[in-house]
DNA sequence: CACCTTATCAAGAACAATTCCTATTTAAGT
DNA sequence: ACTTAAATAGGAATTGTTCTTGATAAGGTG
């Protein structure tokens, strides 16, 4: 249903859609996400927000992303032991994590493929969601750390 | 190298080849995980292991677990917004958790199959590690479900 | 428009999971 | 036995998030 809403509909129209309405505090927290496309967590949302709606309480924001994704409107990303991050790209995808920089991406689902052809879930079992996360090195970080080990070796010769 | 250890060495060896010792703690930490394959959390280790090692604390056990983990003899798995819990099942794997009864079981990874096949890595990336999550209903909860709705049928009539 | 009802919000307290700190104990290597 | 480093218990501190409360605002109704 939600997932339908979003081609169809304005956020506006999605959140009525739930009942609830489209306050300023809601606007500003997802207008925050589909500017900033890097997966901010809580309280980097919150700061951010705090330029358009200067005494937002970090409460509010914590509010505001929990009604967004109840109505389908951002998924929530969860990765180890961090803070739980936001995300509003509605496509099915996994997402990696940088260890060096801790950078966040999108990793597309292929066309015609689903999770269950790579892991054995038995028939009896109803998926309703799942989550993918990688971790790993990212070009700009692997490239960094070359030029590092390039400049040690000259030095040692 | 880790993976290779366990294949060969007792943990005890393992441990030692990081450097550390196979203490009366860890072992029976270690001893509970290997029992208890229902990916425990910390808390529950720390209630089980209480029964061998009675003054163990709870922060010795969060110890335990990381230098097990550390030395690759167990596996942490976390979701969402949960605790964080322990596996000591080294084979590749995703979890599947059931929404219902909270219940977390193993779902091995498909011969020649890897997780690459179905989301689109960028091949300048390096993965390191990857952590999939299923979401959904266990075939005994579906079967609990059932068994209720029938009633209501039966009711109905 | 006045009134009622409910949703929403800010602020701070409370909470859960985990990590950190410190003094004490233990074990290994001389 | 002595020295040194590792490991532990216990409690305090931290982090990210949720809960509570009273105030505010916004729709809908007569």
């Amino acid at each position: 249903m939600a997932t339908l809403a979003q081609h169809q509909h304005s956020p506006d129209d999605t959140i009525h859609g739930h009942g609830l309405r489209m306050t300023g505090q809601r606007r500003a927290v997802y207008d925050v996400l589909m500017g900033e496309r890097n997966h901010p967590t809580a309280v980097e949302v919150f700061t951010k927000v705090r330029g358009q709606v200067p005494n937002i309480s970090l409460a509010t924001v914590y509010n505001c992303l929990e009604t967004l994704t109840d109505c389908g409107l951002v998924k929530i990303v969860t990765h180890e032991r961090g803070p739980s991050r936001y995300c509003p790209n509605l496509e099915e995808h996994a997402h990696f994590f940088c260890d060096s920089c801790g950078e966040v991406s999108d990793l597309p689902l292929r066309a015609r493929k689903r999770p269950q052809d790579v892991w054995e879930v038995p028939e009896n079992i109803t998926i309703s969601h799942h989550q993918v996360a990688f971790r790993g090195e990212c070009p700009k970080c692997a490239k960094k750390k070359n030029l590092k080990s390039e400049a040690r070796n000259l030095k040692s010769k």
